[in-house]
DNA sequence: CTATACCTTGGA
DNA sequence: CCAAGGTATAGA
């Protein structure tokens, strides 16, 4: 008899490790990745078996109660889910980031859920998840067709007759045009007049004006750099070990095509590939180019698809019909089979961290996976992260590929910076800056777009002077200090230090310090009357407009309308939009993100610019790029806008390494959060005090634990959140210290805790 | 998570 | 001394 180990999908710290099952030997179907009921003390429980061994057979069952303590599954409930790659992989990040392993699971599961218990009376049942695959009815002409005429009267199954003479149709199709016909069906089916048959029906994708996309693309030339990054991938392909290609390429230098490409070898040797995209560039157009080479091998995961579309999806994969996925973050977890190429797009980008548990980040569990699997990890971007830079100079197995030119041959679209400042102190006091409104009236009198960036992350408020573009800084930390109303106080969410806020600007005394932030409602409406008069049309794209589905595709439709026009928006528009008419790009206000109090606010700031830049002047017309910014002298903004990420690292680096920040130390973020500040500060003290002593002795080494502190977003969703920012050197496994700790703390009533491992950012 | 064992507290 | 209620712990 076998036995298996299983983890139970019960949400506890207590219930972290996994249990063990007999299997018996008339139980059919269990294998590794299979959901089953299993008893569990007084009562059923639902679990994944994660490995499956030989009685008796030593290492599975060691310290393990003996055999004759041991329970038998009562019965499975799926098919598997996933294999013992996906069950390693769920330790791994549960370890990793310190997640439940039940939440690190359910990752591998498919779309729309899975059985679950639920209580009727005093009974206990399964109940399977109400999204699964769906069906339609066809039918046909069936054999007894030939001889049959119906009766006179029988006016329905004469018109049944009529539309199926010229081939098979679906039952829905039938009854839209004749009503009810069922019953009529039938009786024709039992006559054998004709056939009814189930077949499966594939939700979204293919239904309602996509199919275009099928559309075969041409593989066109590669230039150059192309050529070398493709060889590159290739190359390590052949070695068969895992090996990292970043993909260092210039907006429009083709990334995508060396994806492709990379892709159709991938498939030549008989593997899979998974290829990531965030969530806000992966549009119909990206989906198209995939298809158009890869046809219906392609599938595709996002969250704006449907649960029923994401079920279909999932099960092709899981079927093998499908050996490309393209999809955000979580496509990672897809069930494919045999994965040879891992790709990352926009690699950089900050979506690709979770932020909830389990909070990974996709770059390190693609790394684990591309390691595990013997695959390669391509990551691709025009601005690559810090990291991503640090590994490829310092590791062996990485290696950085540059796509210096555009496609097109094109040059870059000049930057040029206003400063606001200087706009503000010669008495200009609109948000857009002469030089930018008179770029749009220019743009918008040829007929062209303009794209118009309100850069909204930073709704923590800072002071800003508007004469002088001063932010009050903390001494000790070099971060913004962030202004709270109450006590009208500066507060430094990184060392907790405080002080009054000043009624007038330190360094220029002009009495314009002043809260800053903007929505993107006002800018639009600003926006609105200084266009006023004039014929273009303006699009706003932010959260607010794009929460329906399909409502981000239906906004762009209306944006490539010929003739003038602005689209306005967020971070959203930031990359891959590609309209050849749009020849000015401005940003509304680069400073919001630098001035974040965060360690990486200069690197986003640049990574924005860079990144926004690449949507003006694809084609023909050379595009033209302005910055409108109150920190003009700030080394992010001025390198962005000359393209030099040389002196943007020149200056960051050194800054990273001596306040010890990531890629020269790791770091562990530590939240606490609960409706009762008191509480809130007293539990996260008690935490900080209890890490500072885990840490303790080690300093010398690098690590250090900073005190609990209010985060800088200090009320999130009516919680209170405090944090606890612990370090360790950049080669130190900071999650392995920590681990043992979290798994035997016992969870607060009114506060929880979670640990956000290699954070993306300390807010 | 849920049942149970164990322990503390306070009223009879 | 015992019952009630709170807390720790096992569960395979």
């Amino acid at each position: 008899m076998q036995i298996a180990s299983v983890i139970l999908d019960i949400p506890t710290q207590a219930l972290e490790g996994a249990f063990t099952y007999l299997v018996p030997d008339d139980l059919e179907g269990a294998e590794v990745g299979c959901a089953v009921l299993v008893p569990f003390g007084h009562r059923m429980a639902i679990g994944y078996i994660v490995s499956l061994g030989q009685q008796g057979l030593r290492g599975l069952a060691e310290e393990k109660p003996g055999p004759e303590r041991l329970k038998a599954i009562s019965q499975v409930l799926s098919r598997p889910y996933f294999d013992n790659y996906g069950a390693r992989c769920a330790r791994f990040l549960s370890d990793r980031y310190i997640a439940p392993l039940n939440a690190c699971m359910r990752l591998f599961t498919p779309p729309g859920g899975v059985p679950r218990l639920v209580q009727s009376g005093a009974r206990w049942r399964v109940e399977e998840p109400d999204i699964g695959p769906v069906d339609d009815r066809w039918v046909r002409l069936g054999p007894s067709a030939a001889g049959f005429t119906p009766r006179k009267q029988a006016v329905k199954q004469q018109a049944i007759l009529n539309a199926l003479a010229s081939g098979e149709l679906r039952v829905a199709e039938l009854s839209m045009e004749l009503g009810p016909v069922t019953s009529v069906l039938n009786a024709l089916a039992a006559k054998g007049v004709v056939e009814i048959e189930h077949r499966r029906r594939m939700r979204g994708v293919m239904a309602g004006g996509v199919e275009e996309a099928f559309s075969p693309s041409a593989k066109p030339r590669l230039t150059e750099g192309q050529e070398r990054a493709l060889w590159a991938i290739n190359a390590a392909q052949d070695s068969g070990a895992c090996n990292v290609v970043l993909v260092d390429g210039v907006t429009g230098s083709g990334k995508t095509e060396v994806y492709l490409q990379a892709i159709e070898k991938t498939l030549a040797l008989g593997r899979n590939a998974i290829v990531l995209v965030p969530e806000i560039s992966l549009t119909p157009q990206t989906v198209a180019r995939f298809r158009g080479r890869f046809g219906d091998m392609v599938a595709v995961m996002h969250s704006r698809m449907s649960q029923g579309e994401r079920f279909d999806q999932w099960d092709l994969i899981r079927d093998g019909a499908a050996r490309v996925v393209v999809g955000a973050r979580s496509a990672l977890f897809s069930p494919l089979g045999d994965v040879g190429l891992i790709v990352i797009d926009e690699e950089h980008e900050g979506s690709y961290k979770q932020d909830s548990a389990p909070r990974y980040h996709a770059r390190d569990v693609g790394y684990w996976m591309a390691h595990e699997r013997d695959a390669v990890l391509v990551l691709g971007s025009a601005t690559p992260s810090i990291e991503a830079l640090e590994r490829c100079g310092r590791l062996p197995n990485w290696q950085r590929v540059e796509l210096p030119a555009r496609v097109n041959g094109g040059p870059l679209p000049a930057i040029e910076v206003v400063d606001m400042a200087r706009e503000f102190s010669g008495g200009h006091r609109s948000m857009f800056s002469r030089k930018l409104s008179d770029a749009l009236f220019e743009t918008l009198e040829a007929g062209r777009k303009a794209v118009l960036l309100l850069n909204q992350r930073g709704f923590a408020s800072f002071l800003l002077c508007r004469d002088c573009g001063f932010v009050p800084e903390c001494a000790s930390c070099s971060t913004s200090l962030t202004f709270h109303d109450q006590g009208n106080t500066l507060v430094c969410h990184h060392c907790g230090h405080r002080e009054p806020a000043p009624a007038a600007c330190p360094e220029c005394a002009s009495p314009y310090l002043k809260k800053f932030g903007a929505g993107t409602q006002r800018v639009e409406a600003e926006l609105v009357s200084l266009l006023e008069g004039r014929e273009a049309k303006v699009v706003r794209m932010d959260a607010d407009t794009t929460g329906k589905k399909g409502a981000h595709q239906r906004l762009l439709e209306e944006f490539v309308v010929p003739g003038p026009a602005v689209l306005l928006g967020t971070q959203m528009i930031a990359k891959g939009l590609d309209f050849d008419e749009v020849v000015l790009v401005g940003v509304i206000n680069a400073d919001t993100m630098l001035m974040l109090p965060d360690f990486r606010s200069g690197e986003r700031t640049f990574d924005l610019i860079e990144q926004v830049a690449g949507r003006a002047g694809r084609a023909q017309h050379p595009g033209r790029v302005l910055v409108q910014t109150y920190s003009a002298e700030a080394v992010a903004i001025r390198s962005a806008a000359a393209y030099d990420r040389k002196a943007f690292l020149d200056e960051e680096l050194p800054k990273r390494m001596m306040l010890k920040y990531p890629p020269y130390a790791r770091l562990a973020n530590v939240l606490a959060w609960g409706k009762d500040e008191a509480e809130v500060r007293q539990a996260a003290e008690a935490l900080g005090k209890d890490l500072q002593q885990l840490v303790a002795g080690r300093e010398q080494e690098g690590w250090s634990c900073l005190p609990a502190v209010p985060c800088v977003l200090s009320r999130l969703r009516g919680s209170y959140r405090y944090h606890i920012v612990l370090r360790s050197p950049a080669d130190a496994d900071i999650s392995a210290l920590l681990v043992p700790y979290f798994r035997q703390r016992k969870p607060h009533k009114a506060v929880s805790v979670a640990v956000d491992v290699d954070p993306y950012d300390l807010l």
